[in-house]
DNA sequence: CTGAAATAGGTCGCTTTCTGTCCTGAAAAA
DNA sequence: TTTTTCAGGACAGAAAGCGACCTATTTCAG
């Protein structure tokens, strides 16, 4: 069975490289029979895997897309480029489930090799820069963190706190919950014997004790307290302005895509759209794409307004010499 | 049945899903004895995975980072979030290969179920909005470009062209050429009896005719005309733009980050920065980020200086009312 | 219409592998 | 020291795998 259940493998993959093989092809590749090669080819359906067949000439075999998804055999460099994806996928903050996002990254933090991993972390840099400006969490770090909540693993950070005091923190871990784009990670913290939570882009230094822990119960009644403490941690430095244009909803709805979340109608003439966000920066980004001739004011934070009269000045000046 | 193979995938599976599993736990899923776990353990290793074993009291077995990376086995949810990140991966161009970013890409557009496939669809939409605007391009029509290539299967789609002309095309693919974030589809044009070059973001209503066609070779005298063609019409619309600030380089990089690419000292006292780009808004972004008292001037297209004059004073009325 | 090429699958006998049930050993933690 | 856990040899019966036949069926090319 050794030999066949490798076989199995191998077939799988052969499969999954080129959409049609003929059996005989395939039986020259795994070395066997054309009888046997049938009789693997049925015991990838009897796994569940739709291996689809045509008779006659230009026959052939195909693995169809069925109601699994067989085991992925990647190459390499396949491999890495998923990991890089998967950690964008993460660090973006895809909206769908973000449990899911940490189960995935925490099977790949588990297996992948560590000459790999190096390659997978140099890449994720150069994607970052890629993405929107903002604060940069480190999606290793986030990958290492879910795979300890999976595991209850027992860890050691550094942390920075919002009042700039570094900590060493020993914690087990119990999860990680997304807000927005930013994450916190929440853990029951072994010196001040108490729950805590952490944001993960000041957290440093992580470090994996091998140590087993059993899973503790989150008190019900603190948990709403944690996520509001989180939200609090996030909103605090949250800026919001709004632009109110002369467009009308629909036009401005099919010219901003996407992007468009969140407006709403003032009139039939003038539409509202919100552009709150972190950083004044990237705010004042957003208002570059404000098609030109349309007229729009500007309401909001004073932080904000300051800003955008200062740049403004200063970009006329810088473009007028 | 094939009872051993279905359980070594089964064993993997587990394996993935926790660290650490005692080997009476393993057995009891697997509905076998002990011994024969064991003998399962020993089989995984010979093919090469790193299965490791602690003895003693809280011992027990853990798949490790190997060689080699084993099959994954992913859950549905997994599996999507996988190709949402892998499509983000390849419509934001990953730098290092892209002939990987599309083998992988085919792979996963080859077995994954189509309810599987609506949820990735639904999702890579909302993702993109997060990313920098631009032209979107299908991540999905990307996918199944690159398994037609991969399999030689005779294509059908739609294409504008740059005079805005629509047109059907009957084509047996080539390969795909990332350029920058755009792609280009080399294939031979069956009416035209030629070599083409498409611009993927033009391609519409594929259609994948299921006839296998035999690999053409691709004229190696023309193939650099395509490519200058490609390039042509990549940087026909495409602005060049730089800012030199008065910042010295050292801090530069440190406050920019990976932003800082391509910048060089132009003496002690200031640094050269380019930011050429696709898109006056989103070039016109990039400025909002040189820290405030810091003097800087600027050089570039006289679209791009126009639109930042006219912009900038927009903005500045805007906020003063 | 015919032949070639391709999948489909039954049967038979030999060989190999697998499995459970015994063991005993060794290592690690409480 | 005791308990828990992995490690692995030996054996016998059961099961599966494999190749070597064989025939049937489908499809396409000529």
């Amino acid at each position: 069975m050794a030999e066949t259940t490798s076989r199995i493998l191998a077939l799988l993959n052969l499969l999954q490289t080129h959409r049609q093989w003929t059996g005989a092809e395939l039986a020259e590749r795994l070395a066997v029979t054309g009888r046997t090669l049938r009789r693997d080819i049925d015991r990838l359906r009897e796994l569940g895997y739709r291996v689809e067949a045509t008779r006659g000439a230009a026959g052939g075999y195909r693995l169809e897309a069925g109601a699994e998804l067989p085991p992925l055999l990647l190459t390499d460099d396949e491999a890495v480029t998923m990991a890089v994806g998967l950690r964008v996928a993460a660090t973006q903050g895809i909206a769908d489930g973000e449990q899911t996002t940490l189960s995935a990254l925490a099977k790949f933090e588990q297996v992948l090799p560590t000459a790999l991993r190096q390659r997978v972390n140099a890449l994720s840099v150069a994607v970052q820069s890629l993405t929107p400006r903002g604060e940069r969490i480190s999606a290793e770090l986030l990958g290492q963190l879910a795979l300890a909540c999976r595991d209850h693993e027992r860890i050691r950070f550094s942390y920075v706190a919002a009042d700039g005091v570094t900590s060493e923190r020993a914690v087990e871990p119990h999860s990680l919950v997304a807000a927005g784009r930013t994450w916190f990670f929440v853990c029951w913290d072994l010196r001040r014997e108490d729950w805590r939570t952490f944001r993960v882009d000041r957290i440093s230094s992580f470090f994996g004790t091998r140590v087993h822990c059993e899973p503790r119960q989150l008190p019900v009644a603190d948990a709403a307290e944690f996520v509001a403490v989180a939200l609090a941690s996030l909103h605090r430095g949250r800026l919001n302005a709004e632009v109110v244009m002369r467009m009308p909803i629909e036009q401005m709805r099919t010219h901003f895509g996407p992007w468009a979340t969140g407006a709403e109608a003032v009139d039939a003439e003038h539409t509202r759209w919100p552009i709150g966000g972190d950083s004044v920066e990237g705010m004042f980004g957003s208002l570059a794409w404000i098609p030109p001739g349309v007229e729009y004011e500007l309401h909001g934070d004073e932080v904000f307004l300051e800003f955008v009269r200062e740049t403004g000045k200063r970009l006329r000046d810088a473009s007028e010499r």
